[in-house]
DNA sequence: CTGAAAGCGCTTACAG
DNA sequence: CTGAAAGCGCTTACAG
């Protein structure tokens, strides 16, 4: 915390200028990337911000880009807004649409959950296929970016599918042969990309996941934890689970610890996001950038705004192998 | 969503000007509430403001305002982060903030915790007595609000306190003779104010409640919902329980519901917060206004950057009955 | 490749 | 009680 500095000597683009001998216009520049600045010039200012320790005022930006607009966020529900998922997305998507000189706001419900009013460009949080909101901000023309799948706007997200796929074949590689997957209900297309990945990748070795496999974990770690104690009480016998986030991979692996079948020994279990705070340093997950979301997203947000044509981002993602996954030798009961 | 309207027409103070006949100084005025204008004059101003659905440019009102500084916020921890009444917090101290003209910046933390950058102000969130950012920011007389109780610097809290006697004097007015807790570990002032207010209030009724009765529910659903499921398998025998979360509440009621215990007619519940998309329609528990802490700590913030004094503030707290509770005959079996 | 200047939408002394 | 004007920190045509 040796950086404090009253807010008196704010250092401004001026101060910059001054240490660099330039313009301030050529300051701006080099802080937005702009091309042709002369590469000597532009490392002097980078130096001058740097042993300055300039850090741009977002307000100043907002203020004087051209384009001027203001982003808005909406999630479709309380519930949605709850989730940890949410608040990271949140605080990446402000971020980054500042940082991009868009104004941002995040947009309440009104009492029938539509958006309370409508700024220049919309994100939207929790869509579902049917959602309400989409017709409406199509019939508008409103600039809209969703946060999932949907053929009808653009939309940006991690590649679900392939997730799921990786995660059978981690597990099929270590040796498994009875799966189960926890779901939130089935509501997203995410899920359900997830799912599918997921036995895309087990039917490519033979396994199949029947559909009383699939436990419905109502998207927390509370709802994943009884809807796996309940499948193991009623004597669910696999080895490995996969749910399709990391709170509800918790809750599951607090049901087997609960009712005796210990991970990874006896079973192994897989989330998705790799969210902090959650997966811990023990959860084997598929993670997902929330970052990157973000910042396609505000992409594909800015093409819209320049009266570019909608298309979808998808966004790779990685297996994270901890330790609640291990090799499985068919030695062990479960249940 | 009928106020749609492209960006370029956006509608500054200049237009509410012309259309009440005064100068852009005025509207000003107007718009911030400040005394010694017109009250005819401020009524024409209002009115234009609202026939033209005029809504002020936060970047331009942070840009300009004369005190010009920057609030953090910073949690102490990732997993702190993930809770929905973080989520909340955020949500409404970044919307004061602003509305009052600071500029709004969420801290992240260093890998040792603390946060990566002092701005001119900071709110503290999810701090404990020992809270390690205390003494340094201290050291470097930041003005500082800590969300909670502590006796070093300025903190906003609900009467936490207060919320625990009022759950008490409802439950024994209901009939109530036995009563268990669930708590987050007592990490926080904040929860142990709730289980010391909880037990005054038991007590001037002559009920006590003993040490075994008191469950760790780790501040989350699923937590609270093991801890009470442990609990009634080991037969405890209760018809009230406390809990110093709603999203613990709901564990509990979960676990209660799994363990055939029926709620409220076996066992009731109350939680506390009445958090939207958590508490639902059903949950008795403790409203405190998440808008009203935001509002005061910000209060309190000011003060400190005028120079004045820390001091603290405590919110009055109310309890909401919803179906969670109900009179208790003393002849149903509990466990 | 770079500088001088206007302007983004607001607030606030300073006059009157 | 109100207006005219400067200024907050930045970006971007417009010249050169």
């Amino acid at each position: 915390m040796s950086d404090f500095r009253p807010a008196s000597d704010r250092i401004t683009i001026h101060d910059v200028a001054e240490g660099a001998r330039v313009s301030t216009g050529t300051v701006s520049r080099v802080l937005n990337n702009r091309p042709g600045v002369n590469p000597r010039t532009k490392a002097r200012v980078l130096e001058a911000m740097q042993s300055l320790g300039y850090r741009p005022d977002q307000a100043a930006r907002e203020l004087s880009f051209a384009q001027n607009r203001t982003i808005g966020l909406h999630v479709g529900s309380p519930v949605e807004r709850n989730r940890p998922f949410f608040a990271q997305f949140l605080s990446h998507i402000s971020r980054e649409l500042r940082d991009s000189g868009f104004r941002f706001e995040e947009i309440r419900s009104r009492p029938d959950g539509m958006p309370e009013q409508i700024p220049d460009g919309l994100v939207l949080f929790g869509a579902h296929e049917a959602d309400p909101r989409i017709p409406e901000l199509r019939a508008n023309s409103v600039p809209t970016v969703l946060l999932g799948r949907h053929n009808e706007v653009s939309c940006v997200a991690a590649d679900d599918a392939d997730g799921g796929r990786q995660v059978a074949e981690h597990l099929v590689r270590l040796g498994h042969t009875s799966f189960a997957c926890i779901l939130g209900g089935l509501h997203s297309q995410g899920e359900f990309d997830r799912l599918t990945g997921f036995r895309g990748g087990l039917a490519r070795h033979g396994f199949e996941l029947s559909n009383e496999m699939i436990l419905d974990g109502e998207f927390t770690s509370l709802g994943a934890y009884r809807a796996m104690r309940r499948a193991l009480e009623r004597g669910l016998s696999v080895s490995a689970v996969f749910a399709a986030s990391d709170e509800m991979a918790i809750g599951a692996m607090a049901a087997a610890e609960d009712h005796g079948v210990r991970v990874p020994l006896d079973l192994s279990v897989v989330g998705f996001d790799d969210m902090e705070g959650i997966a811990g340093d023990r959860l084997t997950t598929v993670r997902q950038s929330i970052a990157d979301l973000a910042h396609s997203a505000v992409e594909l947000l800015r093409e819209q705004l320049a009266g570019g044509e909608r298309r979808s981002i998808t966004l790779p993602v990685t297996l994270i192998v901890r330790t609640s996954t291990a090799r499985y030798w068919g030695g062990h009961e479960v249940s």
